[in-house]
DNA sequence: ATGGGTAGCGCG
DNA sequence: AAAGCGCGCTACCCAT
């Protein structure tokens, strides 16, 4: 197929170009942006100390952060790759675009209109305005990961996203085929239109000259429909789920531009009082190793190797566990079996907590807050092969929350707080992986303690250990937790041994017992090796396929980690699939109130909400995260359970 | 300087 | 290579 290019450059043109684009209903679309940081940085919220001048102090040119003693340009290698790119961290509320670009059936125009060649330009404002009736229209707009294209337009329309329908050709593809190793446009063109291209201008194309750049940004567009024209016939193959996916898009759009709102000011205050602890931390390390550190190396407790070197061979302590390459481990759960011979293991497993926190949650955080107190991460749909969303820049799905016994882990938590009127809701699914499993293999005693709202640890404990409900101790609860989260996905005694610090002996006795209990899970997760085999893939309730070619290897670690991955992906992907339903029925259920999702962790959704609608809609989120059909019918023949909470902060909302 | 691999670790 | 699975980030180390 071969699209007639043409380049708009007077408002004529564009008149026309738009009626045109107006009787199609579909388009594909693409910005080209450069950054313009200065809006976005922390520029507004660092207050220097009187008498320093930018210039002269050693400040991080991308984040104006103050530059760590080793960094000589750069305080990361984040910001020197943003500076590098002139794209910080993609940022949607503050880019600038200067080129759109439009793709439809037999063409595609490309409207300069910012790039800085001195020639004359139409005025971005003019182009949006005047393409403001296929934007905000029923039209379907199709581009490569076009979140991201319709949230840098936002900014244009006074903060309003363009209305569905959307058609993203990488989430399209994704579920096509969810094992290709790249999903940039690059790679899409080549497999499935043969056409191949440089990718490479994509970087410079604001900085190379008229010609090139507008060559360059039509590329995207016209790809992204002829991808369109050639895969979407596939959608029908997937049962529903692209149009699911695209309903998630618009809920994640909205969840991007909100934010998360955190304490900025704690933030601060705590990163001085985290590196003196991390500085205390240190010494106390340094002081117990004392003399015993060889001459001919550094000191450096961040550097394996060292460590290595210093517990097994300079104290020569027996080595508990190798890595998969084969060095010897000095993780957590090495150094707390050499924790009982050396102090100073002790000391480095609690240095590794704090600078843990230090670096990665409140250090690695600050660069990523917006002059509003909010951080605003990217929700990526077309990631994890089960289905589950992913986070990144930064990564707010993995803020530790479970209690450390040295100290507080959760204090990261407890910045992201409700902003100023509202309060937080935190909902989160009860056991809801452990439920499916119940409906997914039919075992009689998981579906019956469910269905007559049993505790599952406790009703496992009972089972196990042969004693009556109300006998059952913690430990054993604790014990038989440890189990249902491990032996349900394939687990070996092996692993619920070094958890719950019980004997081998046991813990096959245990691993026998459990099996016993539940027969069902060890039928149904042969039924499922057995389907992957003959078809090649596994899929959830809803349908989304895991490809796992190598079940059929003749590598044993090989197929033994498919067959792992083809029992896990029925479970983690239908739990993926129902917060995906769930995330647009909030989402919905929301718009009439002053109240927006925030967050998303798997199972848990953190939304904030006036206080004074609060009350009101505790009750909505809640129907909103049980009531899923597959079909006309709930989707599980257990009930799905949610936990709903309210405070003022996330860490309050347990 | 920059990029890739490895180890380690946070979450569900 | 690998005996729960799924992610992303920081730091080190070594090669270019």
């Amino acid at each position: 197929m071969n699209l007639t290019t043409k380049t708009v450059s007077n408002v004529e043109d564009l008149k026309h170009l738009v009626a045109d684009y107006e009787r199609f209903d579909a388009f594909a679309f693409d910005i080209e942006t450069h950054a313009n940081r200065k809006v976005r940085s922390m520029d507004a919220l660092v207050t220097l100390p009187k008498g320093t001048s930018r210039t002269a102090s050693a400040r991080c040119p991308s984040c104006l952060r103050e530059l760590p003693a080793r960094r000589r340009v750069w305080c990361s290698d984040e910001c020197r790759d943003a500076a590098k790119k002139d794209k910080p961290a993609l940022d949607i509320m503050t880019n600038r675009v200067w080129s759109i670009s439009l793709a439809g059936p037999g063409r595609c125009d490309v409207i300069p209109c910012g790039h800085p060649d001195p020639r004359f330009q139409l005025h971005r404002a003019d182009v949006f305005a005047a393409l403001e009736p296929l934007f905000f229209s029923d039209r379907r707009k199709i581009n490569q990961n076009v979140g991201f294209d319709l949230l840098s337009i936002a900014q244009h329309y006074d903060g309003t996203i363009p209305p569905p329908p959307y058609a993203d050709t990488m989430m399209l593809v994704f579920l096509l085929n969810e094992n290709l190793w790249e999903y940039n446009l690059g790679k899409l063109s080549a497999r499935y239109l043969g056409y191949v291209y440089s990718e490479k201008l994509g970087q410079e194309a604001y900085n190379a000259d008229f010609e090139k750049a507008i060559r360059y940004s039509i590329i995207d567009a016209k790809m992204a429909w002829m991808l369109w024209w050639k895969l979407s016939p596939r959608i029908k193959r997937l049962g529903g789920l692209f149009d699911l996916e695209m309903d998630v898009l618009g809920v994640l759009m909205q969840m991007r531009r909100t934010g998360a709102y955190v304490d900025i000011e704690e933030f601060r205050r705590l990163w001085p009082e985290l590196k003196r602890q991390r500085d205390k931390a240190e010494a106390t390390a340094k002081a117990l190793i004392g003399d015993d550190w060889p001459d001919d190396y550094e000191i450096n407790l961040r550097s394996t190797q060292k460590l290595a070197r210093y517990f097994y061979d300079v104290k020569g302590l027996r080595c508990p566990r190798l890595t998969d390459k084969g060095s010897r481990s000095v993780d957590a759960a090495s150094l707390a079996v050499l924790a009982k011979r050396s102090p100073v293991a002790q000391a480095i497993l609690e240095y590794r907590e704090i600078l843990k926190l230090l670096s990665t949650y409140i250090a690695g955080y600050i660069p990523h807050v917006d002059s509003d107190s909010r951080i605003r991460a990217s929700f990526n749909q077309a990631r994890a092969k089960t289905g589950r969303l992913s986070c990144s820049d930064p990564n707010l799905q993995n803020i530790p929350a479970r209690h450390k016994e040295t100290f507080e882990a959760t204090m990261v938590r407890r910045l992201f707080v409700a902003p100023p009127g509202m309060v937080l809701i935190v909902a989160d699914y009860s056991q809801i992986e452990l439920r499916i499993l119940a409906h997914q293999t039919r075992d009689p005693k998981l579906l019956s303690a469910y269905r007559t709202g049993l505790d599952l640890h406790t009703q496992t404990a009972s089972l196990i250990w042969r004693t009556a409900l109300d006998k059952v101790t913690s430990e054993q609860r604790s014990i038989a937790k440890n189990c249902n989260f491990n032996f349900a996905f394939e687990g070996g005694p092996q692993r619920v041994m070094e958890m719950s610090g019980i004997p081998k002996g046991e813990a096959q006795a245990v691993y026998d017992a459990w099996h016993r209990a539940y027969p069902g899970v060890k039928k149904w997760a042969k039924r499922v090796k057995r389907f992957c085999w003959d078809n090649g893939y596994v899929e959830t309730l809803y349908g989304r396929k895991r490809r796992l070619p190598e079940i059929k290897s003749a590598d044993w670690a090989e197929r033994g980690y498919a067959e792992r991955q083809a029992v896990n992906h029925p479970i983690q992907g239908t739990a993926a699939d129902i917060a995906k339903i769930a995330i647009v029925q909030v989402h919905t259920a929301l718009c009439d109130f002053t109240a927006h999702l925030t967050l998303q962790v798997h199972d848990e959704f953190v939304i904030e909400v006036a206080e004074d609608e609060v009350g009101e809609v505790l009750p909505l989120v809640q129907r909103a995260m049980e009531d899923i059909k597959l079909g006309s019918r709930p989707v599980l023949d257990v009930p799905l359970e949610v936990n709903i909470n309210v405070g003022t902060d996330w860490a309050a909302c347990k």
